[in-house]
DNA sequence: GAATTAATTGAACGTTCGTTTTATTATCCT
DNA sequence: AGGATAATAAAACGAACGTTCAATTAATTC
């Protein structure tokens, strides 16, 4: 047999993608086999490689792409002249609406980062950096201006993609808690962890800044 | 050949565990081979074998290994009778000094969970969550106590263990900051995080409690 | 110093892996 | 309608995998 009635070159690369991040996810890259793939995706093993020259290829395709994803999300919702809290909100509902939509390319980007060959690890990495970049940014304005208190901008930021991007671990959707009240508590966690003042742009001109500690966010 | 001069059954096992644990922390335990392990060794694969039955025994060992070590750790280090703030600080001191102390086996037992077989990732989970469990009861302490501010105990104990586990992906020994620079600024973000507050336990006697926003911990 | 036990080698087994090659069929274009 | 092209199947490749087995030598025991 070859070719089948019905076959469609975009719909079967489609179908590879999305089967390949859930199996990666699940096993791991190594122990995902491309006749496992091939199975899944109900096609003989050889049909893949008309899309992925190789299985490297095919892990690289997924996560470079995860990331430009990543990137474009934040570009599109990130405020412009927003004050750094609230910058800072639009960072972490982004950041936890992206990871929580796509639990699976994220566990494949984060985990599989060892699969890659050299440069394809340094190309990752790259965009991933540029991504974090972002948030040091925001902590820094916002503690140049005296509206955070954090002691060390980049570790903060590590404390604070860590803690946001762990919500994968443990998220399942319809169990207890729903996605706006996790965004909603981690935001509040995030406000007091980076001491986020309230502006006070009126009233009480110099009384000591209070912290947002007991205060929530709307996710 | 057979034998060789010197040979020691538990100088060898030693050995195995402590390059098993470097090759499936750089490469992953599907990616290491028993001749990769046993090459670094300077054995035969075989040889292997006398001392793991299998492949996932070695992998097993391992993690149940390193989570009874991060459970005796604790119960050795904490504090009896202190209040919650002091218990959470013992807590975090010794999930991150644990933790930088064995990195590659911290990054076997939280990336290698899918390897396991059904009834033994069971095993290792349960010990997880009874050390976690032991965050959350120190939390739920300190928020009927009035001493925390946590909307969510659960939650807050998944984002507390995420932030400082995650201490292990970008620290590197010798670099910019040392152990207990980090652990200090850790322990700041924390008791921010949970919205701790000064016990207050003399002086100003009803006024607003303040928190610890701007106060730094020792390490 | 012989018998026993401990530690290891070297070769082999069957299986599975990623990948390539070739042939075959469906679909598209003119 | 028929030639070009796209999409797949089927079979095969060599290499590598985890594991087993028998043979062999070092250390220990009596």
């Amino acid at each position: 047999m070859a070719r089948t009635t019905g076959s469609d070159g975009e719909r079967t690369e489609a179908a590879v993608r999305e089967a390949a991040v859930n199996l990666i996810a699940r096993y791991g890259y190594e122990a995902m086999s491309m006749r496992q793939l091939a199975s899944e995706v109900g096609v003989q093993a050889a049909a893949l490689y008309r899309y992925f020259p190789t299985k490297e290829d095919l892990l690289f395709t997924l996560m470079r792409e995860h990331m430009q994803g990543l990137r474009e999300a934040w570009e599109r919702i990130k405020p412009t002249g927003a004050d750094p809290t609230q910058q800072l909100a639009a960072y972490l509902r982004n950041h936890i609406a992206f990871h929580i939509e796509r639990r699976h390319a994220t566990h494949v980007s984060n985990m599989e980062l060892r699969s890659l060959s050299p440069d394809r690890l340094t190309q990752i990495l790259r965009m991933r950096t540029a991504y974090e970049k972002e948030l040091r940014g925001i902590l820094r304005d916002g503690a140049e201006a005296g509206i955070f208190n954090v002691e060390d901008t980049g570790l903060t930021a590590m404390a604070l993609i860590q803690m946001m991007t762990g919500v994968i671990v443990w998220f399942r959707p319809g169990e207890r808690l729903s996605v706006p009240e996790v965004t909603a508590t981690y935001l509040s966690m995030t406000m007091r962890l980076v001491g986020a003042k309230i502006a006070d742009s009126a009233a009480r001109p110099s009384d000591a800044q209070r912290t947002l500690s007991h205060f929530s966010f709307r996710a």
